[in-house]
RNA sequence: GGCGGCAUAGCCAAGUGGUAAGGCAGAGGUCUGCAAAACCUUUAUUCUCCAGUUCGAAUCUGGAUGCCGCCUCCA
């Protein structure tokens, strides 16, 4: 059995079968760069980051396309209240965007393509449409004829005639029915705009996706995923557009995740309860964020809360510890054969990791994927002393950290190298404690920690870890 | 009005027919100069409520209540 995916279409979980054999081939909507982004943004980011990380240790090689969006009306709107151009906003915030993408720890995609230099594909998109009957140009805009499109709203399961009566945009009168969508925008004064069949204009949003995916990836993807709000109407149009123009389904799972919510409720600027991910990374390590995230299911909703980073933030501590007690342990530990109940313990370890494979592999648990770490750790500190042999302690420490990586976890190490002034307050609080002077010990033990080392006397002597 | 989701301990959360994982917080204990960490014990006879199906239901069916999302730019 491999991996299965839940599917907004089917609504169902389907085993994963890629297009091309070994490799999946995905496109995540990425975030329209006129801002930092927010916290929301970043679960969606974290989930699909997981996906794909999950996907190449399961031995896939992965294709993991995000765009930029670089041209939109909220861009205009910005670069005239700046007083700049469209291209310095969308510049300045892809910048932004990777400082924050890579303190979150996020595997850079293997292409982030940008809307604006694929005029030309979007163009030609356009063209086999109007060409098949599917578009129509009205003063230098261009529709999508949605009726003609048998299937519109098979993804989000929409009854068409249900939409209409729903409908509460304001209707443009050049539109031959109320749901056809814009593919081409006219060039209006004070606005960027590109040369094409139809006058010089720019691309809809929902074009650029379709356009981008099927030249980078083809006419037919394996997954296309993004946040639950872009089910409708953004995806429903990309297949629309695609399928339409290539007689081909566009993807073959689509994976929407659920939102972050702030006082359950959806996170809005005009509420007050809105966070970027800079703000909180600046609080917040990285990977109590992304533990933050995994904690719950991807299809659910969780709520965002300091008080629920704080207790990620405790339960990433537990699972550091047992690593910082692993490290410990390898440095003291002999080399030798194992014993049976090393041999038993070896294992029960290997029975840990089939039990995550079995969960993951289950439409990406994972909250239950986490709970194997902590049942690992909690056997770690029973079973793994000073007397293991040393391999079966590196075993335990590999595996959690292998179990950790797709989940963007346990990458740290809680050592590394101790500076010398460190290294001498260590050891004359040492020779304080022998010689009973605590009060002494008891101060240098608070200055260190002041300096973020943790020191712990243990039977086996002193310890210390950074936090 | 249409489509959909959720309701499990003080908090978070997994579990979709076989008798309640895991984490945080709390209490008691072991260890310790103290602390920290760790370990042990403890914290839901019960999964919003009502009815039904079943030998058996948190899990299936029907109904009720509450909360949320999409249908409009939105992750």
């Amino acid at each position: 059995m491999g991996i299965k995916i839940y599917n907004t279409m089917t609504r169902k979980k389907e085993e994963f079968v890629p297009v091309t054999s070994g490799e999946v081939k995905m496109y995540v909507c990425g975030p329209t760069v006129y801002n930092f982004f927010h916290i929301g943004n970043a679960r969606t980011f974290i989930v699909f980051d997981t996906v794909r990380r999950y996907f190449e240790y399961r031995g896939y090689r992965v294709k993991f396309i995000q765009n930029f969006t670089d041209i939109d009306d909220k861009l205009i709107k910005k670069a005239n209240e700046k007083g700049t151009t469209v291209k310095e906003v969308a510049e300045r915030f892809i910048e932004e965007y990777y400082k924050d993408a890579d303190a979150l720890k996020l595997k850079r995609a293997t292409v982030n393509p940008k809307a604006t230099e694929h005029i030309n594909e979007i163009i030609k998109f356009i063209k086999d449409l109007e060409d098949k009957g599917y578009a129509y140009a009205v003063d230098g805009d261009v529709f999508f004829r949605t009726k003609k499109f048998k299937e519109y709203g098979k993804l989000s399961h929409q009854n068409i005639d249900e939409l209409e009566s729903g409908s509460r945009i304001e209707v443009d009168e050049r539109k031959e029915d109320p749901l056809d969508f814009v593919l081409w925008k006219s060039q209006k004064p004070g606005e960027p705009g590109w040369e094409s069949p139809w006058g010089v204009g720019r691309p809809g949003w929902h074009i650029e996706c379709s356009a981008m995916a099927s030249s980078l990836l083809g006419e037919t993807i394996d997954i296309h995923g993004g946040g639950a709000d872009l089910a409708f109407p953004h995806h429903e149009n990309e297949i629309a557009q695609s399928e339409a123009r290539s007689g081909k389904p566009f993807a073959n799972y689509w994976m929407h995740v659920a939102f972050l919510n702030v006082n359950n409720q959806k996170m809005s600027k005009s509420t007050g309860n809105f966070f970027t991910a800079r703000e909180i990374l600046e609080k917040y390590d990285s990977e109590v964020v992304r533990l933050f995230m995994i904690s719950g299911h991807y299809r659910n909703p969780i709520n965002f809360s300091i008080e629920l980073l704080d207790q990620a933030k405790s339960a990433l501590e537990r699972l550091y510890n047992s690593v910082n007690h692993l490290e410990y342990i390898i440095e003291a530990a002999q080399d030798r054969e194992l014993t049976d109940e090393e041999r038993d313990f070896a294992n029960k370890l290997d029975g840990y990791r089939e039990r995550y494979i079995e969960v993951m592999d289950d439409d990406f648990n994972t909250a239950d994927a986490s709970s194997v770490l902590f049942d690992i750790v909690r056997d770690v500190n029973i079973f793994i002393k000073e007397s293991t042999a040393k391999s079966l302690a590196e075993k335990a420490l590999g595996l959690l950290r292998e179990l950790g990586q797709p989940l963007g976890i346990l990458q740290r190490s809680t050592k590394g190298e101790l500076d010398e002034e460190i290294q001498r307050l260590v050891e004359e609080r040492q020779k304080a404690r022998k010689e009973k002077n605590f009060a002494l010990a008891d101060k240098i033990r608070d200055e260190l920690k002041a300096r973020g080392i943790i020191l712990e006397d243990t039977p086996q002597g002193v310890r210390w870890k950074r936090v």
